[in-house]
DNA sequence: AGATTTCATGGAACCGGTTCCATGCCTGCC
DNA sequence: GGCAGGCATGGAACCGGTTCCATGAAATCT
């Protein structure tokens, strides 16, 4: 409703001063500066940054790319980014963009190319060449969580330290048929996070001497996913392994809810370790490698703003750390307490 | 960076008829539009909402309010919201405002007020007559999902006719001890959807001619919350329900892991019933009041757009349905059962 | 054929801010 | 005392679109 010109008009000053005395950029008197601030906060005054944005280029808001929002991980660094923008007096607009979207080429040609953002975060979207390139000729500062963009700031944990880590835990406390239950590298986008789990998970078995070959199952990475995939691969009593490596906590939890089903006691006769930190975790008794993603949408905020400020378009990328949470979800193989026992 | 004046010059056209050509108002030649737009093309020219809303007032962008990301309902609702207002061309600018959120005040009084918004949709938002008053000052279209505004369309299901229908569900199979678990009306802000949750359990008890006193625990509207709830309810065998109405389903799963922690078979010991259609209730074969999130999204967006439109502020409210799914965590209850087998 | 419409286009104003530039005052310094 | 420089302010241009208005040509009507 109310414009800069009425404030002024009501201060009794130009335009000029009244932009002036409202942003703090350049020379005003401390008189006028309280008379024009009593007026805007007479009539109500809220500056457009739209009007703003067409000259100075900021808009004050940030465009964020996501693929999921109900999964758990997603949603947290959602909400995370949300909180550091608004903070920021950043607005945030949500494009959400599951793996075989059919938007996905308007948003990137059209949405995003608006001149509406003053930069952009992709959170686990596998961009292509194309892609990519689309968006550095915005030329607005980029900065992507969960997986590595060519020439763009990353803020990401180490999936193979991480799923490396969950494996070696199992194998320290003495599995040997372990096996691995996480994405597929065909069905979804995975931003190489299913990859690198995989590997993590694979190198870690083959510095333990054992082999790697039909260790794997894919799943989807939810809960109902892992279930199905649990009531699968523990039907059969005879190729039962005693340990499962799960990419993402909400697999473990179906797997564990499959185990449980089929009458096999965890972590007695099955452990079982995810990756995350969900906060159903404490109630499944899941042993999980947590993450943060709410740190890890802090500092993507905090590094996309820096580059806004500094004008430079890479920022520092960054690998965040995990920490193992032991719960009772894993244990030492039947088979080695008995000996133990003896 | 190419703005419309550099499409016009190369069309060899004024800026107003490029203007006209481009977004199709007003009288433009069929071979200068082909010109106009080729050239717009050719120069990967996209139009500047920002430019254009100064002058139209019109933004293409909408406001979204929401307490919650993480929890099901709420992650459906947005995913449905941001692919309807895509598909019209509309940015989704997102504010999470969870219960006691200190930014509160800020979201309303500046960040909603900068004139960014065609309209405002508010999701489960108990707002106060101050921040409706706001709201309406922007002379805005406003729409609401999940309970009532002043003044405002809300698109919304029957939470007490939900609620009496799955306890009647349970009454029907001849229940007579049924505990309801649901949301505090203190803790949280509730928008209702507690209390009318709670008022149809108590109207279906009553008219069953059964007593409502002490048949009420409250719980967080998580399956933690459902869990931790149920081992206390459930863990006094002389005092245990037959039956249990779950005001959500994440409770519901909640309240079932709790059960079988406790050695208590769903369903022959005990019923559960929730409300929402959650994903995984098929995995706990939970009997469900499922409602449709995703509906209520898109109807709101419809709403929203068509106030927008017909610049009437006020669109039509609407009641969308639920439906009741029975799976087997619901069955009469062993006594009956026994008396049925003689 | 002359008078209206309808269509097509260009020029210019405008939306609401920011910023450049010019002006004038006051202070400090040589 | 005159001049340079800092401070305070106003006028005007500008950002990138849309739209009003004027103009002229072509089509339609009387």
């Amino acid at each position: 409703m109310s414009a800069i010109a009425d404030v002024a008009r009501l201060a009794g000053v130009a335009k000029a001063t009244a932009s002036r005395a409202l942003s703090g950029r350049g020379y005003v008197s401390i008189e006028t500066r309280a008379k024009v601030i009593a007026a805007a906060r007479q009539i109500g005054y809220v500056a457009s940054p739209n009007a703003a944005s067409l000259v100075t280029g900021r808009t004050q808001s940030v465009g964020v790319i996501i693929p999921y929002i109900s999964r758990w991980f997603f949603g947290e660094v959602l909400e995370s980014l949300e909180l550091a923008l608004l903070e920021q007096g950043y607005d945030m607009t949500l494009y959400n963009l599951p793996p075989a979207s059919p938007e996905r080429d308007r948003v990137f040609e059209f949405f995003l190319a608006r001149k509406r953002f003053d930069g952009i975060i992709s959170v686990c979207v596998e961009l292509s060449e194309q892609e990519v390139e689309h968006l550095h000729q915005l030329r607005r500062p980029l900065v992507g969580i969960g997986g590595p963009i060519r020439g763009v700031a990353t803020i990401e944990i180490d999936d193979v330290a991480a799923a490396r880590l969950a494996t070696e835990h199992l194998l320290s406390l003495g599995h040997r048929d372990i096996v691995h239950v996480g994405g597929s590298q065909v069905d979804e986008m995975d931003f190489q996070v299913h990859s690198n789990r995989l590997r993590g998970f694979e190198a870690a078995m083959t510095a333990a001497g054992l082999p790697v070959s039909g260790c794997f199952y894919s799943s989807e990475f939810t809960t109902p996913g892992g279930y199905a995939r649990g009531l699968a691969v523990l039907g059969d009593p005879r190729r039962r392994p005693t340990a499962i490596f799960a990419a993402s906590d909400e697999i473990a939890f179906g797997l564990i809810l499959a185990a449980r089903e089929l009458g096999i006691r965890v972590p007695t006769e099955l452990s079982v370790i995810g990756i995350d930190g969900h906060p159903h975790a404490e109630m499944f008794r899941l042993t999980t490698l947590a993450q943060h993603p709410r740190m890890q949408g802090e500092l993507a905020v905090r590094t996309l703003l820096a580059g806004l400020a500094s004008g430079s378009s890479v920022g520092a990328s960054a690998v965040l750390p995990t920490s193992l949470i032991i719960r009772s979800s894993t244990s030492a193989p039947r088979m080695l307490r008995g000996l133990g026992a003896q």
